[in-house]
DNA sequence: TTGTGTTTTGACAAGAACTGTCCAAATTTA
DNA sequence: TAAATTTGGACAGTTCTTGTCAAAACACAA
């Protein structure tokens, strides 16, 4: 199983942000984004662009793969919280993914 | 591992449809939605509402969640099929789900 | 407590994405 | 060929997302 824990995308990068004593400001400058949308970002209430994602690794030296692994899995989490058969739309999504994947069809 | 197979989902009430040798005019007067937007439903252009997954599973008599299952698998494995870390994130989300919904924080 | 820096919230306009609708072109069927 | 079916493009209306700003709420040292 993935070591990757439950801790939400926005949750982990205040993490990461608190862990080196940096306030908002700073960490969003460097993005090129308001504070106020990082604030969001770190609540889960705005969407991370790549570009937002690619810096964010580069600053906290994380692996970019990881943090996209991270933030997607929450959105999907997110789309099927309500749902009945959450696990079971996940289930047949992989095989899908593997389907395509194996016969090369992006 | 669950039956339903790697048919899209427009693919997939286009055959039910054909099957019956039943017109997108009809099944669509049924729905109460445009022809074309039937059409295009059927060619995963277009999103099916909620209502209209339901009423398709009564046209069709065929189990809704499936029917439900099929949809949401589709749009998440069109979401993922570019990412290059795909199936980890199905699992990273899966478990996520599990820890959710085992918490009951819905 | 006041003052200073930080974080959160709500509002707003601009842009993007999605919807239902119509019509004409293309395709299929008879 | 003619009729019916299917598809594609265009359109306005709507909803959702985005970037931006300013004020409110918060934390906390002096």
């Amino acid at each position: 199983m993935s070591k990757i824990n439950n801790t939400s995308f926005g949750e982990y990068i205040k993490q990461l942000r608190e862990d080196k004593h940096l306030p908002l400001r700073k960490i969003a400058a460097e993005l090129d984004i308001d504070t106020s949308t990082l604030s969001k970002i770190e609540k889960n209430e705005r969407n991370a662009s790549e570009q937002v994602i690619e810096r964010l690794s580069e600053i906290f030296e994380i692996d970019k793969g990881e943090l996209k692994v991270r933030y997607l899995s929450d959105k999907i989490t997110y789309q099927l919280l309500e749902e009945k058969d959450g696990i079971e739309i996940l289930k047949v999504a992989e095989q899908k993914i593997k389907y395509y994947k194996k016969n090369d069809k992006h």
